[in-house]
DNA sequence: CGTCTATTTGAATGTACTCAAAAGCGGTGG
DNA sequence: CCACCGCTTTTGAGTACATTCAAATAGACG
């Protein structure tokens, strides 16, 4: 299995890459292989780095004055993720990385995501559309969070990302979900 | 004034377009002025325009099923405003679009939005930076509504939104929050 | 096997909501 | 111009939802 078939094949769902634009995309990737539980990016330091992942699982959070968590997102194969705030704007990561499974990813830095957008500006397009679902996604995610209890946030994220629910523990859950994990178990309990 | 200055200026701050090039684009868009209170997009309809806000202030909401309001976003001049997912992807809105204060706004339809594209590419640019924008910002409040108490996110709202403080209800700004118009009432009673 | 972290359980507490009623405020018609 | 109407804001009591803290139990991993 060719290690950027995957890649490809999303990336075709929107645009479509001459043989030579996809070697010339493909050029500008990295490949790494991440063990479990390790940290790729920490607060506080550069953010170069936007990540397809190709296997694995990650979890980007934050963490507030008092050393609280929260889980911004999960992400699995075939998902992008970075603090995209950080990495756009080059400005130092607000936010945490890491692995929740061994991993491999395909990271495109900054200066090579800059690059790509001038020598194919298809990619325009394609990252058009990227940022356009990121941003209906979070959309509904302030919503829900706005208008739904926990035990409904709760129901919701399982029945949304089942993949994702069997993978991470009740406490990287109830941080996504902004509640306890005291309160989590006390909401399965009920069910 | 000609009402496309302030519209293009924008645009100007990330694509450089040439004069024909504006005059395809401001083609493509409809002037509308706009009652104060006026409902422009309504939950079921099909939402056919993005609208860039030239003056005034409007705003876009969800019901539950209880009928309880969920303030979306404010918008004033130079914002654009759509129920974005449902835009995109053709579908009945989801949302509620209306007036604060008399406004104007320059309409863009799908059918128009997916012409521009097609015809002057480096709008894929424009618009790639205009939902990163919308998404790092949505991201951010996402965050904030799971870490930050209603208080805290009251504080940082007027401190944000100085301007929108001032122009909307204090039962549109707790919708936005998250919390009921009683319980602002009372936050604000002990600062 | 031992250690470290995740999960569960429960009591006490705090944050925010519901409901009801009164007061304030802005727009409209007489 | 003012009185009335409808909506917003305030106030308070009672309640529900969610947290904190502490301690016990369960699981994962070397």
């Amino acid at each position: 299995m060719e290690i950027h078939h995957a890649i490809l094949k999303t990336i075709a769902k929107h645009i479509t890459l001459t043989r030579e634009e996809e070697d010339f995309f493909t050029g500008l990737l990295v490949y790494k292989e991440i063990p479990k539980k390790t940290t790729l990016l920490a607060e506080g330091h550069p953010c170069t780095q936007l990540s397809y992942i190709h296997s694995g699982a990650l979890r980007s959070y934050c963490l507030d004055e008092k050393g609280k968590e929260s889980t911004i997102m999960f992400a699995m194969s075939d998902w992008w993720l970075t603090d995209m705030y950080c990495y756009l704007n080059e400005q130092p990561s607000m936010t945490f990385i890491e692995t929740i499974e061994d991993s491999t990813v395909l990271n495109l830095s900054k200066f090579n995501f800059d690059h790509l957008l001038t020598a194919i500006p298809k990619f325009e397009r394609f990252f058009r559309i990227l940022m356009q679902n990121a941003y209906t996604r979070e959309q509904l995610r302030s919503i829900e969070n706005l208008t739904l209890n926990a035990e409904e946030r709760y129901t919701r994220f399982i029945n949304k990302y089942p993949q994702i629910a069997r993978n991470v523990t009740q406490k990287q859950i109830a941080s996504y979900l902004g509640i306890t994990p005291e309160f989590l178990s006390f909401i399965r309990k009920k069910r």
